[in-house]
DNA sequence: ATCTATTTGTACGTATGTATT
DNA sequence: AAATACATACGTACAAATAGA
């Protein structure tokens, strides 16, 4: 069941260069002749042709569409631009692009994590397949071990955000998969960059490790409610630790300069 | 405190085309110098120069950008292209492009509001200026009286939509702010589109307006636990209601064809 | 209000790259 | 291996928009 519309709901107010507005009818026009992935649009001459535009006004459109994650072009035979499903990756990288500006914290992530994630978790239970348990346990086999080096603990780190990933994956909501994955690849982008895994902590480990096994237990169990208690103190033994790193990485960074 | 890079983090893997590889340059640039909304690219000329490319692939290369809602391009003297803070329908509408091809039910969405709504009114309890209650205040007045007829029951559907776009707007966490109205945002797309406000519900009017009001009480004297109770009491029922109507619309829809 | 300078926007011709048959 | 059917890239010429004199 689509939603309403792909076409975008700006303002209509504004402007729009002819390439946007060509993308736009490109856009309407593949909502109404209601085509699926893998469809393929007139190629350059014929759309050129119908717009009744040059080559170059035609070509931007299409980059236009590319960028959004709508199209996909190929040269050759046969070739051309293709309806495309956005991807997963491609939607979260722009919608990253949004919160570049916007001041997040690890506090405001994990205010949606601590709601989002047990609720993911509850409605995991008993709807997981023995491959998709063997998927998660497999990865957290990654962090048996307590880390030994500063390397191996932002590699477990971004292991154990992986587990969430995988988790998000198997949601039937594809809304609340998108968003707890989004979360969980954000914190990596995050914890990497700002090195929020640098000041160690064997507490976050022992119980992050404990935790998800607890949950993997819970989830092949299909309880639900267990599901959801665990994931919730993961998640609030989670937040604590990583607001507080990132208060010590904020006040090693203001030391510093 | 921006995200580690506004760059994309797609497989590198694929070949880009190369507007799209000066677009991600030109990203990275933008990330490296720290640049802000309204600072100045340098212009058409310049970047052919320093890329070595045709006009044309640098244009194409800005209208991806452009696409991405990363930079604004004005004609003129004094005109070019400005990095420009990614708008909030901007985002939300390139983020429907990814659910243009899901299937998502009304049932989806409601999981994630009942999850993100409670949280968003607690957080809110007694940060709220007056203007912003009086804002609110106004919006409910707009469903004073029940709905006459199917286009007035529409309007106010919507308008009742608006409320939460208004909550969403005070957020001080930006993330559940931006997805709690882009919740409400696709909600009243769908309705119109799919006129799921059809089988009028005299019901839905009678508490959603009873909750709201409530709402605006606990929201005003600053009573978090309470603001939470209600706004969830407020998602349950309208989840029951909206899932029904849905039900109810599948049902016409399939004996009308 | 008109002109002028600046900068993007559009058009088009040609040549090159690339993948299929 | 060659021919074909596409997109891709480049360069130039000119049109349109806008700010300032």
């Amino acid at each position: 069941m689509p939603p309403a519309t792909i076409r975008s709901t700006e303002k209509h107010s504004v402007r729009l260069s002819r390439p946007a507005q060509v993308a736009e009818e490109i856009k309407s026009w593949l909502v109404a002749e209601n085509m699926a992935p893998g469809d393929r649009l007139p190629n350059e001459q014929e759309l050129i042709a119908r717009f009744g535009m040059s080559k170059g006004t035609i070509r931007e459109a299409m980059r236009i569409l590319e960028a959004q994650g709508l199209v996909k072009t190929r040269t050759g035979p046969g070739g051309g631009s293709f309806v495309h499903e956005v991807s997963l990756e491609r939607a979260w990288a722009l919608l990253v692009n949004y919160f570049y500006f916007k001041d997040l914290t690890i506090a405001d992530i994990y205010q949606l994590r601590l709601a989002l994630e047990p609720e993911l978790a509850a409605s995991l239970a008993g709807n997981l397949s023995n491959k998709q348990l063997a998927t998660l346990e497999e990865n957290i086999s990654a962090y048996a071990e307590p880390p030994t080096s500063a390397e191996e603990e932002r590699a477990q780190h971004v292991a154990s955000l992986q587990f969430h990933q995988i988790l998000a994956s198997c949601a039937s909501n594809e809304l609340l998969g998108f968003l707890v994955g989004f979360m969980a690849n954000m914190l990596a982008d995050l914890t990497v960059y700002r090195r929020l895994y640098e000041p160690r902590n064997y507490e976050l480990w022992r119980k992050g490790r404990e935790h998800q096994a607890a949950l993997i237990t819970a989830l092949r169990r299909g309880d639900a409610a267990r599901a959801r208690e665990t994931m919730q103190s993961h998640m609030q033994t989670a937040r604590a630790l990583m607001v507080e790193q990132e208060a010590e990485m904020e006040r090693r960074f203001l030391k510093t300069r």
